[in-house]
DNA sequence: GTGAAAGCGCTAACAC
DNA sequence: GTGTTAGCGCTTTCAC
């Protein structure tokens, strides 16, 4: 491979000039003559001649990079934060460095080393697995911002995220509106983010007085664990279920289904992220969906402002999720029909 | 933030040695004596000690990074390759870095521009995006391997794909079984899988003598374009769609149910991928499946060996892959019965 | 075993 | 405008 890459010496006489000057035309510096600079850039074009980001970061203390970890590739939801938070990373002239954490802690730390040692210049942490002693350690060495959680303040690190409680009330809300008060919850099982989700419902169940019908199930985040937890719901009694997420919720629908009842008409399923996979026509979910883009390029800007001023103190953002009312909620069944 | 990380130089004078015994009682070679070993690990955790990659890839020339480039990070059948691609890589001692080329042909090369600036060892791109011209110039440079597609052969580059030929037979043979004949292919558009899918149609067609009953719809390789293609086929005589990719079969689905018929029972669907998503018992899509796994593991190793001796002749591997049904097909409906 | 010295490819003073 | 010089943090001979 790389046996030898032209170095900046090796344009340098080839043009017939010395290394900083070759140097300060590359940077398109203005004190560079036009005959010399058209000389370098043809050396440099005709040997094939790439900078060598190393090197250069070592001597100006600035790798121009920042690292992004997030909890798996497979959530959609990370895809499209990622999209626009590379956008911005690259707008704001830095290259973006992705690692994934394949869902193991461990992984996770050892990957956030790599970034370290690469020395990247800011960290966008997409994962609700960190402990708060770790995060702390790692905020108090590079400008750091996370996403999707906001349970533990960290002195110099900014967060970012939805806020689960308004959103889940907003679930509820909508299907209390359409006539539903049987309203089951699958929570997503032991994490910050389904904590949150699971005390919306219970609040706003409460508010539209309806505490008695207040029933959570255990589940989790996935398909399967969407499916199993509702089939351990009475499902002869209630007439929605309220989803701790997309996922999950899809799992649910497939269990109704399954028993020979209908979503919509027997059975209102509504979920909570707003993938753009529930908008598939075959799909077709109902959901809260959150800002993603917006919580992209807030997280990309908080760091990139941080990366600058990393004095400033921490910063939480807690942007608002809305309602996107597609086919798998519909008005209540009249008393008795099921 | 990094004001100033202590450097090797630090943990030397705090353990009272020279930096080279320390740079070897780091590496763990066996030429430093207990005591010293001891102090200097010592010294290197109270200053909460990390190398410099940077530095370090300089003098040695090898950054023990590999740099992976996707098309785009929403489709989940990357981000199965990705997962093992990562495990594989790791375990041969690299980093990964990601990049995604967002989609667009530019960033693409822009992204790889960066990845070659860092000096990444070698290049794993699953993209089909590249001229033959770039790729090629791209394999002269470094190790590099692509995935998806098999089109055109680069001198020093191994390709992993899928067969998609056969697999689009295999898809064709399924439908013929169960009693199709009307099949109705949709395609993917001008890219070179799409063609490759609707060949296989056309030749399993031609070997069953349903010459005459080929029709290809050109479409896309969206839920949406999945969903206008189907509904510009002609719905009242054909009883099967042969997709080229899950998410538009997903999107034929949808349009086959909008004209009041069913799915399977009036309309078979067939879609090529193979996505997890596709098991999700809401969907229950019949499919091709590709074997990500091999696929991404074959990249891996095919590029870990290519790093060791880089003068290897091309390799091209293609993977067989698989019918898996489910329940959007079934047996053709009796004749005249729509 | 341990230290001194050279140098990886590059940038940034500083002379001229 | 241009060349010279020093040195970023690290590894690696090569003496001792």
């Amino acid at each position: 491979m790389a046996t030898s890459r032209p170095t900046i010496h090796d344009v340098a006489s080839r043009a017939g000039m010395s290394k900083s000057l070759v140097s300060l035309a590359l940077s398109g510096s203005p004190k560079v003559s036009d005959g010399s600079r058209a000389r370098i850039l043809k050396a440099a074009d005709e040997l094939g001649y790439r900078p060598n980001a190393a090197a250069r970061s070592l001597v100006v203390r600035r790798s121009r990079t920042i690292g992004v970890l997030v909890l798996d590739l497979h959530n959609p939801v990370f895809a499209e934060i990622l999209d626009v938070v590379h956008d911005e990373v690259r707008a704001g002239g830095f290259s973006m460095m992705l690692v994934s954490g394949g869902n193991d802690p461990l992984m996770e730390q050892a990957e956030i080393e790599t970034l370290l040692q690469f020395q990247v210049e800011g960290l966008i942490l997409i994962s609700h697995r960190l402990s708060a002693e770790t995060l702390a350690d790692i905020a108090a060495e590079v400008p750091t911002v996370t996403v999707t959680r906001d349970d533990i303040p960290i002195p110099r690190m900014d967060m970012v995220c939805n806020d689960d409680i308004a959103g889940a009330q907003l679930a509820v809300d909508h299907l209390v509106e359409i006539g539903h008060r049987n309203i089951v919850h699958l929570s997503g099982g032991d994490n910050p983010v389904s904590h949150a989700r699971a005390a919306g419902y219970r609040a706003a169940m409460a508010r539209h007085g309806l505490e008695d019908y207040v029933v959570v199930v255990e589940g989790g985040l996935t398909d399967t664990a969407g499916f199993s937890a509702a089939q351990s719901a009475s499902l002869n009694k209630l007439t929605a279920f309220f989803v701790a997420n997309d996922f999950a919720a899809m799992g649910a629908i497939a269990a109704v289904q399954e028993v020979g009842l209908r979503v919509p008409e027997d059975i209102s399923v509504i979920g909570y992220d707003g993938i753009s996979l529930g908008a598939l026509r075959s799909i077709n979910l109902t959901s809260i969906a959150q800002p993603l883009t917006d919580l992209g390029r807030l997280a990309a800007q908080r760091l990139l402002h941080r990366i600058q001023f990393p004095k400033t103190l921490a910063q939480h953002d807690r942007v608002a999720s809305r309602l996107v009312t597609r086919g798998t909620t519909a008005p209540a069944p009249a008393r008795g029909v099921r």
